[in-house]
DNA sequence: CTCCAGATATTGACATTGACAACATATGGC
DNA sequence: GCCATATGTTGTCAATGTCAATATCTGGAG
């Protein structure tokens, strides 16, 4: 991996890991300027290459934007395979903290976030963003202990369906300010983590 | 308004109802082509007017998206108000009509929609869009019967939100395609339709 | 060790777009 | 009737995605 020198005086012909330093600087770009800030010359000036460099790691603007979700994907699975590990006593399995982690890691990046679930610029064929979308969806279909009388189908369904739903939408909501009014009639020491805690308190999937 | 003749031969210099007519054209182009074929220059020429005109009725591309969503949020708020008042004998004032409605007008304008809830290039201090969106909102507030005995700020938001959230993010995660595979695993003769009955019936929101 | 095929990176070009400026034309109030 | 203003056009510019042609490096076959 190491060339001795030559890597500091004049910059060697090739960069040796530009991969991984373009989808760096890319998250970079879009926590800090936003998606429209992040295109594929912008990340090629961050990582200091010329601007058709990353056609060769990702073929075009798709390819990049889906190899970022992927990121975004594989640290959220982790996010939530830990809240489940770690609040693992409660009733639900871990329901409340996965739903926790949920809306964290949404807040913690936010455009990442975004991207992720928006498939509209993304390419779902590719193979690292299909696994890293994979390993996601497992770490959710965790959530909730079976319960004790197998349940019909669509009656599984609607309970798994009506959870994610639930954590997707405030996630989404938040991120877009839509709940900011009713943040803001809250007691001025309450913020958006206890209105979802109360959301999460208040919310059954028997019916 | 009508201009006797000169309107078929030679087109006048003046539209008449640009405006309007932009916006029709901007929705076609959205729902038939997506996002990111609505361009500034494609709304003109679908129109048949020149590249830069529409820069007189909307300022920037911003302007054009923020209007076009003003006006989703206008058809938004009289489908949910048409649903709580068809749906009205039930229980909690028609809040599974209006759930059912919301997420059909997600499914009827599925790229309007994504737009109206991506506040990323919408501009909210536009007196078109925050009018329109705070119909919307008085629209969707309305829903759920007043408790009995005053709930404490904090519950009677969290129901809310939980409410809001939960179609939210079914409509969401619909629409990215994110729950094809729960409704592939359902009976052949079920449908999403059928997932998101499931789901309101199996919610309850009375921690 | 040599050499070359492929991977990696650069340069240059082109069409499209958003935005702006300068100009043309129609409209409505006085 | 006349002009301030709204409305529409033409021309231009920088930025971007994408492609083609070219340059440079790398590793393995011989």
């Amino acid at each position: 991996m190491d060339h001795s020198e030559a890597t500091a005086v004049a910059r060697p012909y090739h960069h040796g890991d530009l991969k991984t330093a373009l989808l760096t600087q890319a998250e970079a770009i879009l926590e800090r300027d936003g998606i429209q800030a992040l295109t594929l010359r912008a990340a090629a000036r961050a990582a200091g290459v010329s601007h058709a460099a990353p056609a060769n790691h990702f073929g075009d603007l798709t390819g990049l934007l889906s190899e970022l979700a992927a990121v975004g994907f594989i640290r959220f699975s982790a996010m939530l395979t830990a809240a489940r590990a770690t609040g693992g006593g409660g009733q639900p399995s871990g329901s409340r903290a996965m739903g926790q982690a949920y809306v964290t890691f949404a807040r913690t990046y936010p455009n990442l976030f975004i991207l992720m679930f928006r498939g509209e610029r993304l390419d779902t064929t590719r193979p690292a963003l299909r696994d890293a979308m994979d390993a996601a969806a497992q770490a959710l279909r965790s959530v909730g202990a079976p319960p004790a009388v197998p349940l019909p189908p669509l009656q599984a369904a609607a309970r798994a369906a009506a959870r994610w739903s639930l954590v997707h939408g405030f996630a989404m909501l938040l991120l877009d300010g839509r709940l900011a009014g009713m943040i803001g009639s809250l007691s001025p020491n309450e913020d958006a983590d206890d209105l979802l805690d109360a959301v999460l308190a208040v919310t059954r999937f028997d019916g």
